[in-house]
RNA sequence: CGGGGUGUAGCGCAGCCUGGUAGCGCAUCUGCUUUGGGAGCAGAGGGCCGGCGGUUCGAAUCCGUCCACCCCGACCA
């Protein structure tokens, strides 16, 4: 892509709105727009990085043996009084009605919609177990809606339903997204640590909350000193065995949000003990029959008796994941995107559009680049130096090829690790060689 | 939902107390110079000062009311 030719609105100043330092990068980014309290637009490289994530969430969830839905987002009251939630859901809940006066919402999860759909259509305990998911805009008029994307009203959530027949079978399920969590924020290059969590208004008693270590997290967390170094996401995962072990290893290693944690109780020794913040990006629960009775969700079990399903539903929050990742990497110039996540994988820069050697050099790498397949955003613009440069590092693309007539005299081009801000030169072809790897 | 705060040009702000018809920086447009970390000079465009009502000869400024947005708390993916 060329940047002369890419809506990328970036702002020198910060937004007053913006106070925590991801709404504020996103904003002078140009990744997004507020369109009204805790409701916005995402432009195009906010919605490429969107994008990546949900992707990974994807195939994690379709290795773990989910099928992808979608369900809508307007959904009628009736499901939700079968229920009980349609009056228990309170004021977060979006209630409209449509031209012939019914009573309509916009839907803040799933559980009734999915359970109609699997009561509709399986009725025996051989077409179990159930597992499909959806990944779906959402909305919960918040009171407060704040940090940008991380707690908006609407906003981008995968929610996968499993469906079992019984308890050990649900287990088996819960283990199942439990293993693709981990391996899900791994992917994204963060460190996300399971907590044991309160089930919260959707009820249940089994759930553990996903949180990601950020110095400018919600919330306080404590946990073992070896969750740091700690690699816990399995190399190989085998869904079709036994995950109990896997789970239990990670579950053996503590970690508690403030709510949960007691100094009095607590099992780990006081050198040994990390007090950090995190941000909760996923929440995992089994709820047993807490919908399937109420709706009617059953199916004949071996013995020919009807048996109602144990259920389970496990959430991750795509577009607050956005502003989370650039809580967990960023720095005083900019965001540092962790690459699977990064909207471009190169960001090249011309810095001297004019240039006869500048230019052919420049357009041959991007032109190598996107042989190569990889993602590049050249800042083709006639602009000086000083604004490329720093535009870069602020959209944080985690690597820089940088293109000047200093350079080019001698016959090479900068590199530039954004991360560690290492810069090395060399030839045009090692550039290349170097990043297509 | 309690407490606090802010709405003036695309963005960041001053002006308001002490009413006289709007200003600064950045950005934008034109020209020339400049080109390795947010350039210089010269010129230009852009705002019924959040909405409505009131006071006044006259309101960005004073009064009332409504709306929007932000921060702290309670609540939450």
């Amino acid at each position: 892509m060329r940047l002369s030719r890419y809506f990328l609105p970036t702002l020198k100043d910060t937004p007053r709105e913006a106070e925590i330092v991801s709404h504020r990068l996103m904003l002078r980014a140009g990744m997004m727009q507020q369109a009204s309290a805790g409701i916005y637009s995402w432009l195009p490289l906010g919605f490429r990085v969107l994008k990546k994530i949900e992707q990974i969430v994807r195939d994690e969830q379709d290795a773990a043996g989910w099928q992808e839905v979608l369900m809508p987002t307007i959904q009628s009251a009736d499901l939700w009084r079968e229920s009980g939630r349609y009056d228990d859901y309170g004021k977060e809940m979006l209630r409209i009605k449509d031209r012939h006066d019914r009573d309509m919402l916009y839907g803040p999860t799933n559980e009734e919609l999915i359970t109609d759909i699997f009561r509709t259509h399986v009725r025996s305990y051989r077409e179990l177990p159930g597992r499909l998911y959806h990944i779906q805009w959402k909305f919960r008029d918040e009171v407060r809606p704040r940090f940008g994307v991380m707690r908006g009203r609407e906003f981008l959530m995968k929610d996968a339903y499993s469906f079992d027949v019984d308890f050990a079978a649900a287990k088996r399920a819960y283990n199942r997204q439990f293993v693709a969590y981990l391996r899900t924020f791994d992917r994204m290059g963060l460190k996300a640590i399971p907590m044991a969590a309160d089930s919260g208004p959707i009820g249940g008693d089994m759930s553990h909350e996903f949180i990601i270590l950020a110095e400018t997290g919600e919330s306080e967390v404590f946990c073992h000193k070896d969750w740091l170094s700690a690699d816990a996401v399995p190399a190989d995962v085998d869904y079709e065995a036994d995950l109990q072990p896997v789970v239990d290893a990670c579950l053996a290693r503590y970690a508690a949000t403030d709510e949960k944690h007691d100094p009095a109780t607590c099992p780990v020794a006081e050198a040994d003990l990390v007090r950090t913040r995190g941000i909760e990006v996923g929440h995992i629960f089994y709820f047993g029959t807490k919908y399937s009775d109420p709706m009617g969700a059953r199916v004949a079990g071996s013995d020919g008796k009807e048996v109602t399903v144990h259920m389970g539903s496990y959430g991750v929050g795509v577009s607050r994941l956005v502003g989370g990742i650039i809580e967990a990497s960023h720095d005083d110039a900019g965001i540092v995107w962790p690459e699977p996540v990064a909207p471009f994988k190169v960001g090249l820069v011309n810095l001297k559009v004019g240039d006869v050697a500048c230019d052919s050099t420049a357009e041959a790498l991007y032109a190598g680049f996107v042989n190569a397949g990889i993602e590049v955003l050249m800042d083709d613009r006639e602009e000086r130096p000083g604004p490329k440069l720093a535009n870069m590092d602020l959209i944080g693309l985690p690597w820089q090829v940088v293109v000047g007539p200093r350079g080019i005299a001698n016959g090479v081009v900068e590199v530039k690790n954004r991360k560690t801000g290492e810069r090395e030169e060399m030839t045009p072809e090692a550039a290349m060689n170097r990043l297509a790897g």
